[in-house]
DNA sequence: TCAAAATATGCGAATGAGTTGCATATGCAG
DNA sequence: CTGCATATGCAACTCATTCGCATATTTTGA
């Protein structure tokens, strides 16, 4: 556990948002202010593979990242700001695992993102 | 209408399965032995702005493309060997439309992929 | 049918996110 | 403390996709 390390955990911690590599390159700067891109890289690609983190791409070219711990939930991207709405669905949940398991498959993955534009 | 774009349009409809660029560039050749990759490129991106084609990202790196289509579906991509199959489901349709209702937004798009493997 | 105007092409160079080699710095076990 | 294992910073690299530009093809419309 090096200081590189802990900064971008920290910085990940205080993000309520969803944020790329360079995002966390900033915020990570506050705690360690010499930390390198290159190891936000690496520890993001680090992080994915532990399972400590979930990387989304949202269609903007820059992956992004949230802490794995929250609950399940899919995304809903507002079209018109760009703003992540986060939610979640039992009847969803089971519906994906169903249609799986009808095709002859055991669901392992999945990913989900509803494009909308707010409702006038 | 040019010689290149009618090779793409018939490399894209003699295709069963869901080709990257470079896989449209090598059948378009048949066509057109003299197509550049770039002109494979640009005519996606024109197609898929055009809504003639979609465009997807199962995570292989490449985009990887379709006609718009036959009949609305989405994708569950076969883990243990990279085999993408297709599946419609009336209830997920509504669920997703229905989801975004609730949330406040009309839904304008969506993202849907299912990684699974074979059960045993 | 033909020439000019409009568009598309091929090529190679550029872009941009992400990765990697390598010399150095840091962390940790003994 | 010391030494070895591991991580870092930096710059160079990769790879899909985009772009500039000179040339070729298509379209327009007289
Ligand atoms: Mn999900
Ligand atoms: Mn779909
Ligand atoms: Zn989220
Ligand atoms: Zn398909």
């Amino acid at each position: 556990m090096t200081t590189a390390r802990r900064a971008i955990l920290r910085a990940l911690e205080n993000s309520e948002d969803h944020p790329d590599a360079l995002m966390l390159h900033d915020r990570a700067k506050e705690f360690d202010p010499t930390i390198a891109q290159a190891t936000v890289y690496r520890t993001m690609r680090l992080l994915e593979q532990e399972g400590l983190v979930e990387k989304h791409d949202f269609g903007n070219g820059r992956a992004r990242y949230e802490e794995a711990e929250k609950e399940q939930h899919d995304h809903l991207i507002n079209l018109s700001t760009g703003e992540i709405i986060e939610f979640h669905d039992t009847n969803l949940e089971a519906l994906k695992i169903e249609i799986a398991k009808r095709l002859g498959f055991d669901l392992k993955d999945h990913r989900l993102e509803l494009y909308g534009v707010p409702r006038e």
